[in-house]
DNA sequence: CGCGTTTGACCTGCGC
DNA sequence: GCGCAGGTCAAACGCG
């Protein structure tokens, strides 16, 4: 409904290379990355399934890396699902995969972000610190306070034709619902993830409702609101279109799952799938990852024609001596371009 | 009928 | 304190 499915295409542009940005403060964010032409990289610049086998490579992300190596572990396990990465790969709306970006979000980034993807752009900051926060207002599986039905109210006051007694007793509804002032909401780690996409939802094996949509300050695309259907599972995720970048998803995932992925299991992949709590979808792990893991899936992530958008520059048709592989810091700086280019307003000039 | 989506209203936090 | 924008709720609705 919202967007129009990648009409905008246009502002595509050279979204080459990979992002493998890690920054701390005080705070947590990785940007992992992975598009067509990345996926080697990934394999050059980590050992497939070693320790922290999810890791994004290169650069001074090792060093980071320690402070978080079990929460990006944890997480990458959970990509770790060949169902979803093989139903995944098989949709053909999704051209592929830009970016993941695991960020931690304290109340700060709950409101206030960036013009356009808040979630994914207001943590764009190399520098940015930000707390790394686990519990959530609603905790585990607890759903805040139900507001008082309305319907009957409503029922009753348009039979009766009574509209101020129906907002009074709205209101007075309302004012009794218990605030709790003194618990500041908190929010669980939040993943965001850019994906050259047609579709808004991405399918990820897991079921989500859709429990609401908001337009978004200086966007013409919707951001839309899911919650894991799975009863006592408080996985949240938020799914808008860059509107820098049309044919870009920003799909921001928090919480943790508490169960297995629906999809891996009917897949019978259960048993490959690790048993960690995660929110993340299994397909949009580092292709390293997964090609550790299923490296026959892994050949289906290679570069292929179809799979690219028409702003997509043509894959490189592997000449009889294929140009050797371009520079990692190469990689680094168109990414930061196209980072720039995505949330100007959250990225510095130059890293 | 069950489940998921749509949509308007309301809540909440933050900046000014 | 006010206004804005993000986030959530829940009735209404649609679909298989």
């Amino acid at each position: 409904m919202s967007s129009g499915g990648g009409g905008g295409g246009g502002g595509g542009g050279d979204h080459h290379g990979f992002y493998n940005h890690l920054a701390r403060g005080d705070g947590a964010e990785y940007v992992f990355g992975s598009n067509s032409d990345m996926l080697e990289s990934f394999f050059f610049n980590q050992p497939p399934a070693s320790g922290g086998g999810s890791r994004a490579g290169g650069g001074g992300a090792d060093e980071l890396m320690p402070p978080y190596s079990s929460s990006i572990t944890d997480y990458l396990q959970g990509f770790l699902d060949p169902s979803g990465l093989a139903r995944h790969l098989d949709a053909p709306t999704v051209k592929h995969e830009l970016s993941l970006d695991v960020m931690s979000h304290d109340s700060q980034g709950t409101s206030g972000g960036a013009a356009g993807g808040e979630g994914a752009a207001a943590q764009l900051t190399p520098n940015s610190s930000v707390s790394l926060s686990s519990s959530d207002r609603e905790g585990e599986g607890g759903q805040p306070p139900r507001r008082c039905k309305k319907k009957a109210e409503d029922d009753v006051a348009a039979a009766e034709g009574e509209e101020k007694d129906q907002e009074n007793s709205t209101k007075a509804c309302r004012n009794n619902k218990p605030k709790k002032k003194a618990e500041k909401r908190q929010r669980q780690p939040r993943v965001a993830f850019l994906t050259k996409s047609e579709v808004d939802h991405l399918e990820d094996g897991y079921r989500w409702r859709k429990y609401g949509q908001k337009a978004v300050k200086n966007s013409p695309y919707p951001r839309s609101y899911y919650r894991c259907t799975t009863p006592k599972c408080g996985v949240k995720k938020r799914v808008e279109r860059s509107y820098q970048d049309p044919s870009t998803v920003i799909t921001t995932y928090e919480g943790q799952h508490t169960h297995h992925s629906p999809a891996s299991l009917r897949a019978g992949g259960a048993h490959l799938f690790m048993p960690t709590a995660h929110p993340l979808p299994p397909h949009l792990m580092p292709s390293s990852a997964a090609a550790a893991f299923r490296p026959d899936l892994m050949a289906m992530m290679h570069p292929n024609p179809s799979m690219f958008l028409p702003s997509m520059p043509p894959p490189q048709i592997p000449a009889p001596s294929p140009p050797p592989p371009p520079p990692l810091q190469q990689h680094h700086f168109s990414d930061y371009a196209l980072l720039q280019d995505l949330f100007p307003s959250t990225m510095p000039n130059n890293p």
